[in-house]
DNA sequence: TTCGGTAGCGCC
DNA sequence: AAAGGGCGCTACCGAA
């Protein structure tokens, strides 16, 4: 008998597993059978519960099991899903497929939702059955708004943005099950429905509410997704082949499990340490806004938190008539953070506007912390409720990007901020019992190009990083670089060793911090052009130091401009092959063209350079899982160890706090490193422990 | 009421 | 024509 394939496909209460959401329809798709499959079961409208008999769901989890290949678009998402049927599943993470991951690797610039897809590949267009089941389910939510309540049937628990079970949003998708629900229990609200072919009117009284569209229209958008999504695996699949990415393809879908994995295992947030920051800039906050709407003299009644409101630009623009330097991506003056600190330097200290500059800052700058803490309590779910343990399950996307990346949202744990006085990774850390390890690679995305391009000074650099004067620091180099008049005084002073610390004591806030700032500007593909002063420069605050590093470093600008040309001649860079996966190739990544067709040369590198990097990062997860592991296998049934985030260049990982955690965190931190040889890059890592919480820890010696 | 665009800002 | 890459989240605002 062939191979048989099983495309699968579930439409939910909502997108948030962890709150309780379920399937209410799952569809099925085979190579093998002419007819699609489809399970449809009733959720009770009062408190959004899917009832799904057993013996149903067994016949669904055993068809899973049984087929040789299990398709999906966007996997893990609908096999949590279906882990909240009432029968468990026993997944073979070796038969499951993703469409999303080799549309990725097919065009890792397109938009990789089913109807992009099914349009690009199988020249379909799902758009209709959307539009029209959208269509009906928004009408079917303004019934139960204005009519259902009102004939005392009980409050029906719609979706909506602030309700405790949808973290994630209330959109119409996640009441796509009211339909089927109006049409069943109160069939006297259906609206009028003409049957196009008879042109009958379908008429409450006289008519079975089975007839009406209501009833299996949900279903019937269901169905064509299963199938599309069958269709679009086996283009792409074709696909991969004539291109020869099969094995680029194998070695991602390695890590479908592990994606899984880590979102399960969920990150701990504590509530007493969240509070405590959020008590600290509570009053503050109040203050900043009693002065500035005092000090705009009616022209506001409340300070924006992010963007400019008209009465924010009324006030700054017209009543203070300040003048921003900069304008936003559509050409209106912009009033970000940067504006506000050139303000502040401008204004007289004291006066009206500088005070109220200031407090605007203030103010913003708390109210994003408080915002991003009040986003991990609305995600938030009982841990260790003693210790006030909360955790999070954010949920990770790896094919999110146009470059290997990983997103991540609902909520986001790769923004959490690290800034002096604003530290929300004090609200993170272990739980009772347990440590957390970072460990990021040092200067990942400078190494790559370096060694690459065969950088001698930047090699010579990261070979002797604990040597003076620079100790490996790439910002150091290009300061003693930019800006000599600062840096040799100092050397002759304080010597080679101690000029680094000089500098960067002395300068900390201003030209280092610029210095900085002008680097990854440059590492983030600063052009230089002849009329404009770059992007780097600026940052510099010295004209000709792009041009200066530019001299300095021609190797670097030489893989530039090799991957500039082969990005406009064919669309693509590609990642720095993998000798363990495929020598010969390695990751495509699609550099979108501009509308005057060229690819901008800010891209190139850039993306080469990222997506390597995060090759290096999705391999290490997978070397160290598997290291784990066999850790955990030693520690069955006790609490394990794990990777419990990836913030791009950094892992963190959770484990017991037993003897020798220590000695698992070198070999952990030895593995990292060691995938540098797949692709000819010496690397290096750093760990860092975290006994409390992520704030704060000590550095463990590796 | 919903939606998309704009702006600002957190991370690497 | 213009050139600093990649994300997600929230608020604001005007249009449908």
């Amino acid at each position: 008998m062939s191979v048989h394939i099983l495309a699968v496909d579930t439409e939910t209460t909502g997108l948030d597993a962890y709150h309780g959401n379920s399937p209410f329809i799952v569809t099925f798709a085979s190579n093998q059978e002419d007819q699609q499959d489809i399970w449809s079961w009733r959720v009770n409208p009062l408190t959004r519960e899917v009832k799904v008999p057993k013996l149903e769901a067994k016949e669904v989890i055993r068809k899973i099991e049984k087929a040789d290949i299990l398709v999906f678009q966007n996997a893990k998402f609908d096999i949590r899903m279906i882990d909240n049927l009432p029968v468990k599943c026993n997944w073979d993470w070796s038969k499951i497929h993703d469409i999303s991951i080799s549309a990725h690797l097919l065009g890792s610039a397109q938009n990789k939702d089913l109807t992009t897809q099914a349009l690009r590949w199988i020249n379909t267009n799902l758009d209709p059955y959307e539009k029209a089941v959208k269509e009906a389910t928004d009408k079917a939510r303004r019934i139960c708004r204005t009519k259902l309540f009102k004939e005392e049937k009980g409050e029906w628990d719609i979706a909506k943005d602030d309700h405790p079970k949808l973290p994630s949003g209330g959109g119409w998708k996640a009441d796509m099950w009211l339909l089927e629900e109006i049409a069943i229990r109160a069939p006297e609200f259906l609206p009028e429905w003409r049957d196009p072919s008879t042109f009958q009117v379908w008429d409450p009284k006289r008519d079975d509410p089975k007839d009406h569209p209501w009833f299996s229209i949900a279903e019937y958008y269901a169905l064509p997704d299963s199938d599309a999504t069958l269709l679009i695996f086996q283009e792409h699949q074709r696909r991969l082949e004539s291109l020869g990415l099969l094995k680029i393809y194998e070695k991602r879908r390695e890590l479908l499990r592990l994606v899984s994995k880590i979102e399960s295992t969920g990150v701990i947030v504590n509530r007493f340490r969240r509070d405590e920051l959020v008590d600290a800039y509570v009053p503050e906050v109040e203050k900043c806004i009693k002065r500035c709407i005092g000090l705009s003299e009616g022209r506001l009644d409340k300070v924006p938190i992010q963007g400019v409101s008209n009465a924010l630009r009324d006030t700054v623009f017209d009543h203070f008539g300040l003048e921003s330097p900069k304008k936003t991506p559509t050409g209106n003056p912009s009033l970000d953070k940067e504006v506000l600190d050139h303000f502040l330097l401008e204004l007289r200290p004291n006066s009206a506007a500088h005070v109220f500059i200031k407090s605007l800052k203030d103010f913003r700058k708390r109210m994003t912390a408080i915002n991003y803490m009040k986003g991990y309590e609305k995600f938030w779910l009982p841990y260790d409720e003693e210790n006030g343990d909360f955790i999070l399950h954010p949920s990770l996307n790896m094919t999110g990007t146009t470059t290997l990346r990983w997103s991540s949202s609902n909520p986001n744990e790769q923004n959490i901020s690290k800034q002096e006085g604003f530290n929300l990774r004090y609200a993170f850390g272990p739980p009772k019992e347990h440590f957390w390890a970072s460990i990021d690679y040092e200067n990942l995305e400078l190494r790559i190009p370096a060694y690459e391009s065969g950088e001698e000074e930047l090699i010579a650099l990261f070979e002797r990083s604990n040597d003076p004067p620079f100790y490996g620091s790439n910002h150091l180099l290009n300061f003693s670089t930019i800006y000599p008049d600062l840096w040799d005084p100092l050397l002759e002073k304080y010597g080679p060793e101690n000029v680094a610390s000089e500098v960067k004591k002395r300068y900390k806030s201003t030209w280092y911090q610029r210095c900085k700032n002008g680097g990854f500007a440059i590492q983030y593909g600063s052009v230089i052009t002849e009329n404009k002063v770059s992007t780097a420069d600026k940052a510099f605050g010295r004209i000709g130091a792009h041009q200066t590093l530019k001299d300095k470093f021609a190797q670097l600008d030489k893989l530039n401009q090799s991957c500039i040309e082969m990005a406009q001649k064919t669309g693509f860079v590609h990642t720095i092959p993998d000798k363990e996966v495929d020598p010969e190739k390695g990751y495509p990544l699609e550099c979108k063209r501009t509308r005057w067709g060229k690819v901008k040369p800010t891209i190139p590198l850039n993306y080469h350079v990222q997506g390597t990097a995060c090759w290096v990062i999705m391999i290490a997860m997978l070397m160290v899982d598997d290291y784990l592991k066999t850790i955990n296998r030693k520690r069955k049934g006790k609490s394990q160890f794990a990777i419990v985030m990836q913030i791009h260049d950094e892992l963190v990982i959770q484990g017991p706090l037993i003897d020798g955690y220590e000695d698992i965190l070198k070999e952990v931190s030895k593995i990292m490193s060691s995938v540098g040889s797949r692709i000819g890059i010496p690397l290096r890592v750093g760990c860092d422990v975290h006994l409390n919480n992520w704030a704060s820890g000590k550095e463990l010696s590796i």
